[in-house]
DNA sequence: TCTAACTTTGCAACCCAGTTGCAACAACTT
DNA sequence: AAGTTGTTGCAACTGGGTTGCAAAGTTAGA
């Protein structure tokens, strides 16, 4: 049943189509971030510009939000459930050099730095490199 | 005179070529870091992989580092004179939302994060996004 | 129910940053 | 002077991201 999958769309304003019913899906499963390449390879059929325009739309709707974590390719990961998108659901982002896969590191925070006052701060973006511990063995 | 120049070359084990004098002029007189296609627009006459392996020399011989924003394109600033490239020099970036500029905070250096002893740490990438004191008024 | 308005999808094409192969050229060595 | 090495310029390509447009699907109104 695809009915938590549902839920979670119409609570978040997104209409339910096959396509964002299977990638949602995908993000679900995913206890990664996923990038829209990535994405493509796991949808064979599916066209580029749909899946797209599928992050695009969840993203907007604060569903997903997504990470640059300086790899080449932007990385798309759930929102908690909470998440608001705001300075203080941001948290650090964790890159792993051997498998590529980006974390997010719900737990930890992005600790604050007081800039000169002459700089007004929007949003801060922490990405840590490093080896996950999949690949430590 | 380009002693100055020369001297910092090398110092850094780069032969001092004509180009290389020109392109590390240019980073020398700017005060925020700069992408491969704004030093194209600096140098209508050279050429584009001539600059890109210029930075990439440059960036190997750690006279500048190379600054992910999150822009959609790599900068590259000159490093301080001390630095090694290693963590301890690692310091905040700031990208300006209103003019694309992207300053070194070297006064700042990157908070420490305690992750989970199964995640070994290499490097921290921590861009500030807001408007910088130049597009406050 | 039939139709008009709107949304979503698929295809193609494009943009642009980054990168590489290769030949011409310059500098350096013996 | 010839050979070796490093540098430059040109061209071409890669790959992620993005957009225009027409076809297909959905929703709502008459």
């Amino acid at each position: 049943m695809g009915t938590e999958i549902d839920n979670k769309l119409h609570s978040k304003d997104i209409k339910p189509t096959a396509m964002r019913q299977l990638v949602l899906q995908v993000l679900t499963e995913q206890k990664t971030a996923i990038s829209l390449p990535e994405l493509e390879r796991k949808f064979e059929k599916a066209d580029k510009a749909t899946l797209y325009r599928t992050l695009k739309t969840f993203e907007k709707h604060k569903l997903i939000h997504s990470i640059d974590d300086g790899s080449g390719t932007v990385k798309y990961a759930l929102c908690q459930d909470t998440c608001e998108c705001q300075p203080e659901d941001l948290h650090v982002h964790f890159l792993c050099a051997k498998c590529n896969q980006t974390f997010c590191l719900n737990d930890f925070p992005i600790p604050q730095i007081n800039l000169p006052s002459s700089f007004s701060l929007e949003s801060v973006n922490m990405v840590v490199k490093g080896v996950c511990s999949n690949c430590m063995i």
